[in-house]
DNA sequence: GAGCCGTGGAA
DNA sequence: TTTCCAAGGCT
């Protein structure tokens, strides 16, 4: 097995705060679980930005904020420009948070570069400028939530955190519980199953966050498995059971034409592409209906990714 | 906990 | 064309 264990400092683990708690029993299905996806990640990992050996954690964290729900082919230029102009925390901090929502370019959610660059911000200030480590202390930063603060600690400080996203819970669905999806929200069953199934050696735990992370976005995928090169897929209960298709609620998709959401993202984009300060006029030709219009900048007033000026003029947040 | 928050590519 | 969904977080 070569499952390149890469010996970490030997650091107490004890001083830290509320560690996971190991598996209860470390069942051997669990052993060849870690052994047979580990394996597979050494040989099928891609070779991305923020996993190579040089990639800082604030390459980390910077990548999991555009993560949040955009998919990695579009993420990669935007990445490569933020790393590039703004190395480390303290320079995105020093910008206007309009700066980050410009370069934030079409990825969506332009919410989480206005986080992000309070969250720069927070490190700057409260942490010296370096990402920290802790676990509690990333959650606490704006836009970093339960996943995002174990992902980074996880993947930029090899730490043992449960690392629960969409793929992960999706893996676990179908080899664990059997079923094709995961629910719509995490529940508890899920972070159990996690806790259970996390290696009680921190840096094959981290391996393996990233390992089942990526076997959920290559090959055990939503729309079509490719069962045929799942390491586990002789293991697999949802397999074992004839591969039943999913029941339950549906899961909700979410409807775009002619929402509030379409029509932020009209306005901002005019914002993004214009230097400096918009009229009103600009503003009012993207979308037809006055009322929704209104609505929705002032939606984005309100959360601060729009400056209104004086006598209708409006620019990104200086 | 449900609803909201962007965007674009693939099926 | 429509639908699905992609490393979530916040209220």
């Amino acid at each position: 097995m070569s499952t390149d264990l890469h010996h970490t400092p030997e650091h107490d683990a004890t001083e830290r705060p509320a560690p996971e708690p190991a598996s209860v029993t470390a069942s051997p299905r669990a052993a060849v679980l870690h052994d047979l996806v580990i394996d597979w990640f050494g040989a099928h990992a891609r070779d991305l930005p923020w996993r190579r050996p040089d990639a800082g954690a604030w390459s980390v964290m910077v990548s999991e904020f555009m993560l949040q729900q955009t998919p990695v082919a579009r993420v990669l230029p935007v990445h490569e420009q933020w790393l590039a102009r703004w190395p480390r925390p303290a320079d995105l901090a020093a910008e206007s948070p309009g700066e980050a929502v410009r370069a934030w370019g079409r990825l969506g959610y332009p919410r989480r570069a206005l986080r992000l660059h309070a969250a720069a911000g927070a490190i700057a200030q409260r942490h010296g400028g370096e990402v920290p480590h802790e676990h509690a202390e990333l959650l606490a930063l704006p836009g970093v939530g339960e996943y995002t603060a174990a992902a980074v600690a996880s993947f930029a400080y090899g730490r043992r955190h449960t690392v629960l996203d969409t793929n992960v819970r999706r893996v676990f669905a179908r080899v664990v519980t059997g079923v094709a999806h995961p629910p719509n929200a995490t529940t508890a069953a899920e972070r159990r199953t996690a806790a259970s199934l996390l290696p009680a050696d921190e840096a094959t735990a981290a391996r393996w966050a990233a390992a089942t992370m990526e076997l959920g976005a290559l090959v055990c995928t939503a729309r079509s498995p490719q069962c045929g090169q799942c390491p586990v897929a002789a293991l697999c209960a949802w397999r074992l059971a004839g591969s039943p298709p999913h029941e339950g609620p549906p899961r909700r998709g979410q409807t775009y034409a002619g929402t509030d959401r379409q029509v932020r993202g009209r306005l901002l984009a005019v914002l993004r592409a214009s230097p400096g300060p918009v009229p009103q006029a600009a503003l009012d030709a993207v979308w037809h209906e006055p009322v929704q219009r209104a609505r929705a900048l002032d939606g984005l007033v309100e959360d601060g990714l729009v400056e209104p000026l004086a006598h209708g003029v409006y620019r990104l947040p200086a």
